[in-house]
RNA sequence: UGGGGUGUCGCCAAGCGGUAAGGCACGGGACUUUGACUCCCGCAUUCGCAGGUUCGAUUCCUGCCACCCCAG
């Protein structure tokens, strides 16, 4: 009897590949698409009956069974519902950071076992490896796609028996198997968004469930120039909506007060440089932090190089001081600690430090 | 109602007789499993208005209008 492995199958390329290459495998692979999001896009389209569509033809192709689960109440009650909290308090938020920890890889994971599986996949470019009793969590080979970014919350139980076949293949040699093995999804475009959720006009999103409170716009000596449709709407390092021009170079959300609701804008890039950041909760993927302080590198957004850095942990997270300035650092962002190619962990930040 | 100055895209701003630079903003696209950033493309047949001179005017002249400044 083969190790049974059921397949988290969101109708793209990449976990069809990862489905295929298990079964190839010889594991017992069951495809599973996650519902998780109930509304339709704005073009009034479900994008995830596309989506599963894809994933019958694709599970058929390989000859698998496949299976939808509904984790709608699970994503509104540990994702969404801290997602817009996290608005509500001027914030910018990660969801896809914590819909793996608490969807993918904990509520996905619970019903994996509950159908006798004992490991999960999915088709994260993300590699594991054992190192004396612990897992690693390590990039992907392809820098460009390396999604180990949003696994840093994933503890060891969850690593444990979680397997990413995708992981050692670039974007293109994976492809090039979903091509040559004629799954419908070779071609199909990299879905973008956030996840279960999709590509939106995030403004109008959030006000469906936020209330929006407008206010000025000032620069850093408190002058008005401009007024906020609502704190919420902007982030730090955010460019375009400002509707601000005049002399010179673009403006920039530099920072954000809450107690006045105003949004601090300046002109060019200069004051979003920082370096360094206190950060909340952090978490080792190992269990345990390497120290009470040492030095790796870090990241504090998804697709950005990572800087080399020192952490000193904290009564209240930890400090993490850069060997070169960062820019636009966000509160509610993750920042992301390495060792080479390992994943060390990640917290949320709080601050940026002067 | 004496003097001086300025009126070019939503905002800045080149241009000074030869047939409207550029930046910001904005729109579209690319990139992207968050939000952002970035990149690419687009964006004034028209230069406050009306006349005149000229082969030809945003550029010269006249008048009017508007705004600004100094005087009062």
């Amino acid at each position: 009897m083969s190790v049974r492995v059921v397949v988290g199958m969101s109708g793209g390329v990449d976990s069809s590949v990862a489905a295929l290459l298990l079964k190839r495998q010889g594991y017992d692979v069951i495809g599973v698409f996650m519902k998780n999001w109930e509304e339709t896009g704005e073009d009034g389209v479900c994008a995830a009956e596309e989506d599963f569509r894809d994933v019958r033809t694709v599970c058929n192709t390989i000859g698998i069974p496949y299976y939808t689960v509904n984790f709608v109440k699970e994503y509104w009650d540990r994702v969404f519902s801290h997602f817009l909290e996290e608005y509500r308090r001027g914030r910018t938020p990660n969801p896809d950071i914590l819909c793996n920890r608490e969807i993918k890889f904990r509520a996905f994971l619970d019903y994996a076992r509950s159908v006798g599986a004992a490991r999960i996949a999915t088709g994260h470019f993300v590699r594991t490896r054992e190192n004396s009793g612990f897992v690693e969590l390590l990039r992907g080979v392809d820098a460009n796609k390396d999604q180990s970014y949003f696994l840093c919350q994933l503890s060891q139980e969850q690593l444990l028996p979680a397997m990413f076949p995708v992981g050692g293949m670039t974007k293109a040699q994976v492809r090039e198997v979903a091509r040559s093995e004629g799954l419908a999804t070779a071609v199909k475009k990299d879905s973008t968004g956030v996840c279960f959720i999709g590509e939106r006009d995030f403004g109008r999103f959030l006000q469906t469930y936020l209330p929006a409170q407008p206010g000025d716009m000032v620069d850093p000596d408190g002058v008005i120039i401009g007024a906020h449709e609502g704190l919420m709407y902007y982030t730090i390092g955010q460019r375009h909506g400002l509707g601000l021009g005049g002399v010179g170079e673009p403006w920039f959300v530099v920072d954000k007060d809450l107690s006045r609701n105003s949004l601090i804008v300046c002109r060019g890039e200069s004051l979003l440089f920082k370096n360094s950041l206190e950060a909340s909760r952090p978490h080792w993927i190992a269990g345990e932090p390497p120290g009470e302080q040492f030095t790796c590198s870090a990241k504090i957004r998804y697709r950005q190089g990572d800087v080399p850095c020192s952490v000193t942990l904290s009564q209240a997270g930890c400090i993490v001081e850069f060997a070169s300035p960062v820019r636009a650092v966000a509160p509610g962002q993750s920042v992301v600690f390495y060792l080479g190619e390992v994943c060390l962990g990640g917290a949320v930040i709080e601050r940026a430090l002067p």
